[in-house]
RNA sequence: UGGGGGAUCGUCUAGUGGUAGGACUACGGACUCUGACUCCGUUAACGGGGGUUCGAAUCCCUCUCCCCCAGCCA
């Protein structure tokens, strides 16, 4: 039964550090800056981190790594917070923040003076940048590197007590100028800012920074894996550095992967915010955005983004994955739960000369082709029915299946018709068709059990509810617009299209946040900000597969 | 050209000295009252060159390419 699954190289060093009793329990922490809304690739750390400890029993902090005050705020505390509950993670009691062990954090600073590795230095900004050296060449000591250890405190005190203004002096390590990681030159450990601080007031004017906050909150917290993405692999020497000198009780270790890259989107919390700012989208939750609010409104199942991480794995590798395999994940969700329905997007009039003026018959419609279980409903059919525009075409290859003069297709749930005549406005576009249906051909009921190649769907005129349906697409044209020197160059001027369409009357009540398929186009929901009963408002969460539009394709790309 | 990482089908990922496997995509077919779903099949990879070995994706040498780092951001 038990299968030697594959262990991501994460999981084989926990599964390790267990079985060799190196420790007993598992402590991981997801922690975000709460500067932004999480993204896709958030999701990824999330689900490894609470997932780990999902797997082996162990706990996960959730902490806010608020060690920046001016750039944070609370609003995003709350928004991330839901984000993760959302995932459906729990974290519990370990709800954090780093700024709850300032204090911690100032006794650790103090005790890196004594110890000689830590000094006040004075320098301004731009001469600490010019002291660094640069990747070729070693840096130069700073002139206040030497001062004695009782003026290294009484500085720091009085950097805490207030007495010096914002950049005036700076609390840096005690390293190594001409170390070939720039990370070890000297880094800065405290600066000053007198900010009100979202979390902490106006108790503190000194904050740390994040190597040194970081490594001491994952000590605090007693975490054992300290997870992180790629970029921190060079601050891991800083990291047990700081481990070294100040010997906390615990001490973590630090693990990096590689961060997860979608095709066609971008993740970097600054280019997000000019799309928001820009108006390019209407807000961090468009659904267009990879962000966890973002793909939420537009209905992508938190199970489905647990699949799509899963899928994606943990390694080392710089991945950029394709949007299919997230599409796939979300409809291999949906395909299963959601129910199905009658919509038509871009609508076209049907009369059917030889259905009885005034009749409705109700149709018995399965609501799930694969799940009995989920029942019918009615579905009501009358002399004027709008179908797809799409579905009829007045020269048709070969292989179209639909509607075309003549020609005949099944009606879902209803009757096969014949196309006998095409209305045309003066501008000589199809405005109308003339068809005629054969009675013997009723849905389950038929007395014929004749068959027509194609099947396509309708919904009743006089019936028909009214919603505008957004389209989706991605928001960018290249597969990787984080390496666009500008991505404004590489947006997709047709992310957003929206169409007034025509619903079966179940649709009207449907709830918010209730996925369905509209047969033969995907999956659709309300839109959790926009909808009302009054002005219904659909998202297209993701297309069904569509092998037609592949072969349409491929007879554009022969033709030209 | 300092330091740190990484290279396996188009994409993601297994494989740690013994037949290179899976998923997504693509292509072909079966089925179908959703051109969906499902099912079947096909194409397709160890970055290059040396070496060790009966045998190398795996070990050694070497080359090449890609990513990250010079915030008082995280």
């Amino acid at each position: 039964m038990s299968e030697p699954e594959s262990r991501d190289f994460i999981r084989q060093i926990i599964h390790d550090d267990l079985e060799s009793g190196k420790h007993k329990e598992i402590v991981t922490r997801f922690p975000p800056e709460p500067n932004g809304y999480l993204h896709i690739g958030h999701v990824m750390s999330i689900c490894l981190n609470f997932g780990v400890t999902d797997e082996t029993d162990g706990r996960t902090f959730l902490r806010f790594d608020d060690t920046n005050p001016g750039k944070e705020s609370e609003e995003y505390v709350a928004a991330i917070k839901n984000d993760v509950r959302w995932l459906g993670f729990d974290w519990q009691d370990r709800l954090t923040h780093a700024s709850d062990y300032f204090g911690r954090l100032y006794e650790y600073a103090c005790k890196l003076i004594e110890l000689g590795c830590a000094y006040v230095d004075s320098l301004s900004a731009e001469d600490m940048r010019n002291y660094r050296g640069t990747l070729t060449e070693p840096g130069k000591d700073s002139p206040y590197r030497d001062r004695s250890m009782e003026e290294n405190l009484d500085l720091f005190q009085r950097m805490r007590a207030g007495e010096f203004a914002d950049g005036e002096h700076v609390l840096r390590a005690r390293i190594d100028m001409g170390s070939p990681n720039i990370n070890l030159r000297d880094p800065a450990l405290y600066r000053i800012r007198h900010i009100t601080h979202q979390h902490t007031g106006d108790e503190w004017c000194i904050y740390p920074m994040y190597d040194f906050a970081h490594t001491l909150s994952d000590a605090c917290e007693s975490i054992t894996h300290s997870l992180c993405t790629l970029e921190f692999e060079d601050h891991r020497p800083l990291y047990n550095w700081f481990l070294d000198q100040l010997k906390p009780p615990h001490r973590p270790r630090q693990i990096e992967f590689s961060r997860l890259n979608l095709a066609y989107a971008i993740t970097s919390k600054r280019k997000l915010n000019s799309l928001v700012e820009e108006g390019i989208v209407t807000d961090w939750n468009d659904p267009r955005m990879p962000t966890i609010v973002g793909m939420r409104r537009r209905g992508y199942p938190a199970a489905a983004l647990r699949d799509f991480v899963t899928r994606a794995g943990v390694t080392k590798k710089d991945k950029l994955i394709e949007m299919g395999v997230l599409e796939n994940c979300v409809r291999e969700n949906l395909g299963d739960i959601a129910e199905r329905r009658m919509a038509v997007l871009r609508p076209l009039k049907v009369v059917l000369t030889t259905y009885p003026q005034d009749e409705v018959e109700m149709m018995a419609a399965m609501n799930h082709p694969g799940r009995p279980e989920l029942g019918t409903r009615e579905l009501p059919f009358s002399r004027e029915l709008w179908i797809e525009r799409d579905d009829f075409m007045e020269d048709a290859p070969r292989k179209f299946f639909r509607l075309k003069p003549g020609g005949e297709v099944r009606l879902r749930f209803g009757y096969i018709i014949r196309c006998d005549e095409v209305i045309k406005n003066d501008a000589g576009d199809v405005v109308e068709l003339r068809c005629s249906h054969d009675p013997d051909t009723r849905s389950g009921t038929g007395t014929s059990d004749r068959k027509v190649k194609g099947t396509i769907h309708w919904v009743s005129c006089q019936h028909a509810g009214n919603a505008d349906v957004r389209l989706y697409d991605r928001l960018f044209t290249a597969a990787n617009p984080n390496s666009a020197a500008d991505f404004h160059t590489v947006l997709n001027a047709d992310s957003l299209q929206t169409v007034a369409a025509m619903l079966e009357p179940a649709l009207a009540s449907l709830v918010v946040g209730e996925a369905v398929q509209f047969e033969r186009l995907g999956y659709f929901c309300l839109d959790s900000e926009d909808h009302s009963a009054a002005a219904p408002v659909f998202n297209r969460i993701v297309t069904l597969r569509d092998s037609w539009a592949k072969i349409e394709k491929q007879a554009l790309q022969k033709q030209s």
